[in-house]
DNA sequence: GAATTGACTCCTA
DNA sequence: TTAGGAGCCAATT
């Protein structure tokens, strides 16, 4: 795997303010790789295991929470981030603006 | 080196 | 809203 791509994508994970939410896409395009989102998905999946990043903010490209990933709601919660009635995230209000 | 898999996204119905 | 299919790309079998 290229390791630029992955710092990259942990780089810009970490930017993400709290409160906000970015989308693996969103990340993908931002370091470089439009079409990588499997990829940013792949990497947060191991940063989880390096601990300092805020992978929970990541979510998919329509404010869905993460699939086999329960505890994200949670996390997001904590935070001030809620989902809506159809189980979603309001995107519209926190999806971040790099 | 071929086939499978996945924390993805987009389009159609 | 859900369901199915295609495209995607690196890691794993």
């Amino acid at each position: 795997m290229n390791e630029d791509f992955a710092y990259m994508v942990l780089e810009i994970v970490r930017e993400i303010p709290k409160g906000k939410v970015a989308s693996y896409s969103q990340i993908a395009a931002l370091s470089g790789y439009p079409k990588r989102a499997r990829m940013v998905g792949k990497i947060l999946s191991q940063a989880e295991y390096f601990g300092r990043y805020p992978c929970h903010r990541v979510l998919h490209s329509d404010g869905r929470l993460v699939t086999g990933w329960e505890e994200q709601r949670e996390l997001l919660a904590s935070e001030g981030v809620f989902c809506t009635a159809s189980g979603k995230i309001d995107m519209a209000s926190y999806q971040w603006e790099n």
